[in-house]
DNA sequence: CTGAAAGCGCTTACAG
DNA sequence: CTGAAAGCGCTTACAG
């Protein structure tokens, strides 16, 4: 078992100082060639890495970033990670994964692991609990300390700092508004409590869109859901007392509930009932009938993210503690109306 | 701004040495209760965290563990991952999340990165290409250095560490004799190339079933799959072709592309065909009809995984160094036949 | 009871 | 051209 050389060993064995072999191993220009060579062979032969460890603590920079978010098993955050994996590691970082399983607590635990030295930055997504306490004393927090946060999807307007959303009001307008040119005329929604920032924008961009179409809007056409579990019964009963045409749901599985409640009750989809969903993951793809859904690509806002906070990053170790004017910038990454079998 | 405070600060603050300040917030004996709670007060006032790159270093520890997996968007790998977590938060490690996206040099490059001591040890499952290749020096080369590494369902035998898998030739198996049971006489096995472990694993479970039974064993009821995109027309012709009255698919993709085909070819499932699949994710639970599967319970593997390892890392600390015997163990996970519609 | 020293693995300004 | 020293932030055996 030979454990992993250091610059110590290299340096006992090849009878020279750490100075010297750091230097050759770096390429430096102070050093003779000769030696360089020497060291370099012999750093080759016993496969000699630098150790992050020591490199972070000196370098102050630990080229690693860190994610916080609700659920990992939601498509849609598998999703972000894969983005942001992939621009962090064409730029040389890790990523470190910690979930909050939409827990207030939980989600403040891990930030304050993480943010002692472990990461130079944070790209978060809050937790359903943190939206609804409106409590975010722990990013301002870790903003105050320094360290960079870039919000995505479940944002607060409480904090100024990068964030990157899609722009879900006009999202559901465009929604809505393509349902009312097909000549639909009492259409539901099918939403999360208003504390989730994104339902109560799509919830906005619904009642416009009724608004701006001279369509009347009736509250009971709207119902907001708590958890996923016990959802059928509300559904079902919407399907049923109402006479509905079309639904807009703010994300697939409510959407594919929809279908199966709708089949239940003997209505067909998309001939009685269109179905339309925010988020296009999985389901949607291959739900029968395959769901009209406005994408939200995730692996752009990961990618949009990821570039934000690197950059972010970067930008501070030039003019470090300055008090730089901070411009903060939301992105708004483009959604797109996929269309499918669930409408007509 | 104020930055993290450091032990430093603090000593000179109090006037006092940094030995003192470490020592005070350990609630070291070796200092006077009056300087110790002075201490302590001052670092909660300013907020004191220790540093954990410093603790890694010092420590040669840094509670971490590394994950490398094909894919973060495979509900299954989402689901270990969020096991893994659950169990290393609850023992106070972080997780650590790189793709190989199925590529052996990403699988690589993101294991050497990992191994520079940024973490304690690694849980991963083998990318198709690794498979592919049957190359595990990266692997071996770790071990060596003596971090641990427990691997899960995509393995291979040829390393000898922790692992943790299904059965999946008995899960294979089960799952014929079942449909077996129901009258199947003539069964399709819709798989991976053989490369893929738990490919090869399920077909030949597939195969035992049907000699055990007495039955045909057809090769032509075999079609491997290299890649989902282009899967339909194989699958449309083996329904059409052969009158098969069940087949067995070997994740839920597969399964679900199935009941799409069939539905195109006029064949009812499960009156006319019936279908499970492996993996039990969400698809199959919101597929029309939904799916019958043998669960892979991920949650339990991440969990036994993140707890082989941990135990592993803590282990090392004793007996360090010592050529101690390295009785590695294979955890099997229990799976489950979850019936749904697909099955009659 | 307190503090100086050594050390974890590295880099780099500085001396020789 | 080479190496000793200081330092990143911490801990701990040892001296006083």
């Amino acid at each position: 078992m030979k454990r992993k050389v250091t610059l110590k060993q290299i340096a006992k064995e090849l009878d020279v100082s750490i100075s010297t072999v750091s230097k050759s191993l770096r390429d430096s220009s102070e050093i003779s060639e000769d030696t360089r060579l020497k060291v370099q062979a012999f750093a080759k032969l016993y496969n000699y890495k630098p150790n992050n460890i020591a490199l972070s603590l000196k370098n102050q920079r630990t080229k690693t970033i860190g994610i916080i978010i609700p659920e990992i098993v939601h498509h849609f955050f598998a999703t972000v990670i894969s983005g942001i994996e992939q621009i962090a590691n064409e730029n040389g970082y890790t990523v470190i994964v910690c979930l909050s399983n939409e827990s207030f607590t939980k989600e403040v635990i891990n930030m304050e692991m993480l943010a002692n030295g472990s990461i130079d930055g944070f790209i978060i997504s809050l937790s359903k609990e943190t939206q609804f306490k409106g409590d975010f004393h722990h990013i301002t927090e870790v903003m105050n300390q320094g360290m960079p946060v870039v919000m995505f999807d479940r944002i607060t307007n409480e904090i100024y700092c990068d964030k990157v959303i899609i722009d879900d009001k006009h999202a559901a307008y465009d929604a809505m508004q393509m349902l009312i040119d097909k000549g639909k005329k009492k259409i539901a929604l099918v939403t999360t409590e208003d504390y989730v920032s994104v339902g109560k924008l799509r919830t906005d961009g619904y009642t416009k869109a009724l608004l701006d179409n001279d369509l009347v809007f009736d509250n009971k056409l709207i119902i907001k859901i708590e958890d996923i579990e016990n959802c059928e019964v509300k559904i079902g009963k919407l399907i049923e007392d109402r006479a509905i045409d079309a639904i807009l749901a703010v994300n697939e599985l409510f959407a594919v509930t929809i279908i199966k409640m709708a089949s239940k009750k003997g209505l067909k989809v998309p001939e009685d009932l269109s179905v339309i969903a925010f988020t296009d993951g999985i389901i949607s793809q291959y739900s029968t009938p395959t769901i009209t859904t406005v994408s939200q690509n995730g692996i752009k806002m990961g990618q949009k993210a990821a570039k934000m906070l690197i950059e972010r990053i970067e930008l501070e170790d030039y003019d470090d503690d300055e008090e730089h004017v901070q411009h903060y910038k939301t992105e708004i990454i483009e959604t797109q109306l996929i269309l499918r079998e669930s409408t007509n």
